[in-house]
RNA sequence: GGGCGGAUACCCAAGUGGCCAAAGGGAGCUGACUGUAAAUCAGUUGUCGCACGACUUCGGCGGUUCGAAUCCGUCUCCGCCCA
């Protein structure tokens, strides 16, 4: 039970006995547990928020037991209310689609690929009557749906709830059912989805009710919100380790721990150390991060890779320098600094360009820039604010 | 179906005939300071051959007016109350 987060005592101790007393069945059974989480594919990549719960799949599939990544094809039709204080987009049938592709390969940075089972909930979802969507409600009240916090603050505020919302939690549930599941694995902002929607269906409709093990949520870049595509504060885990590296860097201290806690491969009394030894300044933070940054790094891209990120960091950050790599742009006769900016996409229109330029952001070859309306002066490293980089070629 | 209120830029939100490309806050970006952290200070955030110029923008369409985000008509969408 190692990361997670119930947010009441009493139903961690449930859920954690209820967990070992089916642990020791299924061995003495001779039988695998059947675990899953469920990822509604609502855009095109993976972020580290994502992997929490990845990882703990991970861990069941190391003990042998049956692991499913669900992509939530019909759930992301309707998306989850759970963590928005407003309603979801709709999405697309084809969109989904096109996101779901990407998911399960991006999932097996931290799955076994040869255990893991892929499905998608559009299987038996889309098989439903409306006479068994009718059966399913009967298991549920509207008041159950209006004490949730992010219902009963939109009602508060009198912003719309679509009663289609409402499908989501019933929607979930049945996943459970229609998989016979053991165990689930999601956030804390699941609980409602997980421990009231899918336990109660599945023991309305004849099984066991399945062991909910809640992860806590992972803050994004900003430290604060969590993670998530809409909030632009992901980390992606497909973006280059160079990047992943930085990203991690430029979170907040305060939220280290959480990182810590929730993403590294770090056993419960490293993860103590490490904080301790950032609390008593014993090691500095911004070490701290490099270390966080270095071993998050290197679960999804190998330790070396790690390394030559960590290289990379040093070099265009803490000395100032260049990168190595960076995109290329062939100059133009006649292009004046603005041209440049502009046309290489380096910036997103000339208004902005000038802006940098009368900001002093711009710079090539680390000369100053001032004067957008001259000639280029040739090729070289041209840099726009902090990360922005591009090699001029002639 | 009826009554009332509402739709403003990335988000929240002011503006109720010219001084509005549109207050304020959040968020973003840039610079200073730094550890690509936080905090702080300053600047900036529609587009365009841009120092006072032009163009597009205030839910859609159409109108009134020299002039509209602001007035009128109509349509779409949302909330509240009633049924």
């Amino acid at each position: 039970m190692q990361g997670t987060e119930y947010g009441d005592e009493q139903l961690k101790k449930a859920m954690t006995d209820e967990l070992r007393e089916r642990l020791v069945e299924a061995e003495k059974e001779g039988r695998r547990l059947r675990v899953y989480c469920g990822y509604d594919p609502t855009s095109t990549d993976l972020h580290l928020g994502h992997t929490i719960t990845m990882r703990k799949l991970r861990q069941f599939q190391d003990l042998g037991h049956e692991v499913t990544f669900l992509i939530g094809s019909y759930t992301a039709l309707v998306g989850d209310p759970s963590d928005k204080n407003k309603a979801r987009p709709i999405l697309t049938e084809e969109q989904v689609l096109e996101n779901a592709q990407t998911y399960a390969e991006q999932a097996f940075r931290v799955l076994d690929r040869e255990k893991t089972i892929v499905r998608y909930n559009g299987e038996w979802l889309s098989e439903l009557s409306l006479l068994d969507l009718i059966r399913l409600g009967q298991n549920f009240t509207v008041q159950q749906f209006l004490a949730r916090e992010n219902f009963a603050q939109r009602l508060a505020s009198e912003e719309p709830i679509y009663l289609h919302e409402t499908f989501y939690a019933l929607m979930q549930g049945y996943d459970a059912v229609a998989m016979r599941t053991d165990v689930q694995v999601g956030g804390t902002d699941q609980l409602f989805n997980i421990i009231v929607a899918g336990r109660k269906l599945q023991s309305a409709l004849g099984q066991r009710p399945l062991v909910g093990v809640i992860t806590g949520i992972l803050p994004g870049t900003d430290g604060v919100q969590r993670m998530s595509k809409s909030t632009g504060n992901i980390i992606p885990i497909n973006s280059g380790a160079d990047d992943m590296y930085g990203k991690v860097m430029s979170v907040p201290d305060s939220a280290m721990g959480k990182f810590a806690r929730l993403t590294t491969r770090w056993t419960p009394g490293e993860i103590n150390d490490f904080e301790s030894e950032v609390a008593g300044e014993r090691l500095h933070p911004r070490d701290a991060k490099m270390k966080l940054a270095r071993e998050i790094t290197s679960i999804f891209y190998g330790e070396e890779a790690a390394r030559d990120a960590e290289a990379a960091f040093k070099r265009v950050f803490q000395k100032g320098d260049v990168p190595e790599e960076m995109a290329e742009y062939k100059l133009r006769d006649g292009q004046s600094v603005l041209d440049v900016l502009s046309d290489s996409g380096i910036v997103s229109s000339r208004g902005e360009g000038r802006r940098m330029v009368e900001q002093n952001a711009v710079s090539l070859n680390g000369e100053r820039l001032a004067d957008m309306h001259a000639p280029f002066p040739g090729p070289g490293v041209l840099r726009v604010g902090r990360r922005k980089f591009l090699r001029v070629v002639e």
